[in-house]
DNA sequence: ACTAAAAAAGATATTTTTATCTTGATTTAT
DNA sequence: ATAAATCAAGATAAAAATATCTTTTTTAGT
């Protein structure tokens, strides 16, 4: 559904989100390893994150990203939107270019309500709505330790 | 969400339900102008899914491929497990290995039942349970011409 | 038998996505 | 000022998905 690149995205949103902020910034290869992400990918991509005003970062030693509180106001929904592109969660399940309401595909209103109810999620809360809901419910950001955020 | 090749593939069969039998086979030609898709692409896929049993084909003259009686009763998930492979719905929509429900990722809740929902879907119609649905509420299946079903 | 129509099979090409590598620029701390 | 750490930028590589091309096989009709 969403590329590699977008995944990766979110979860590093998030854990930054978490676990960083202009005091404490995270340098890539953290980042890639908590994640289990390929690491120069990740750069790469955290690259076009800064550049899009997604996540901040800064140079030099003790430099690294976090998420400034403007990023933190972000939503799910703009990261998609960057990577992604704008229609990730609007197109037809099956590929038709003129599928709508009234001139549905054959799986149309299977899959319709679905995308919607997941654009809606994703735009209506920010980053730093998930992130609190993370610790409150002690959702799974990372693969390689996946109960991170009880040991906190 | 789906791959191109899958898109192509339920479009073919659907439109194979409707208008083809085993006295009436259909071209890769005909198919593929029908439905706009590239057309030595679909070959490849009609081949695939003919070696797949999803489809049936006769070469010669007058062949052509069409659904049989046992083609009909698949569903378009066997379509989907065939192309995309089985776990196309029921992989952590932020690529987390080991997300489920005692363990979920941040979105896990905005996207499990949506994929449940799809799955079963899929799992639970046949291929021509969906054609006749096609027909009672005239759904759309090319772009080309879309209104194909009215002037049958 | 011969011809033409059609799918099957196998090889190749293109594009996109994913991933890596190398060099350059910036900044902090000494 | 210099060195080390860290991101930025640009080039390259590998893999996967998409698409095309060519040849072979099968079969119906003549």
């Amino acid at each position: 559904m969403l590329s590699n690149a977008c995944k990766y995205a979110i979860r590093s949103i998030l854990y930054l989100s978490l676990y960083s902020d202009k005091t404490k910034k995270i340098g890539v290869k953290k980042i890639a390893d908590e994640l289990e992400t390929p690491q120069p990918f990740l750069a790469k991509l955290l690259q076009q994150l800064t550049k899009s005003k997604l996540v901040t970062s800064t140079k030099g030693p003790n430099g690294g990203f976090y998420l400034s509180e403007a990023n933190q106001k972000n939503s799910i929904w703009d990261i998609v939107e960057n990577i992604d592109g704008p229609n990730k969660f609007n197109q037809c399940f099956l590929g038709l270019s003129k599928c709508e309401d009234e001139n549905p595909c054959p799986v149309h209103y299977i899959a319709a309500p679905f995308k919607n109810k997941i654009l809606a999620n994703f735009r209506d809360k920010t980053i730093s709505q998930f992130s609190s809901e993370i610790i409150d419910t002690d959702k799974v950001l990372s693969l390689k330790d996946y109960d991170a955020l009880k040991q906190e």
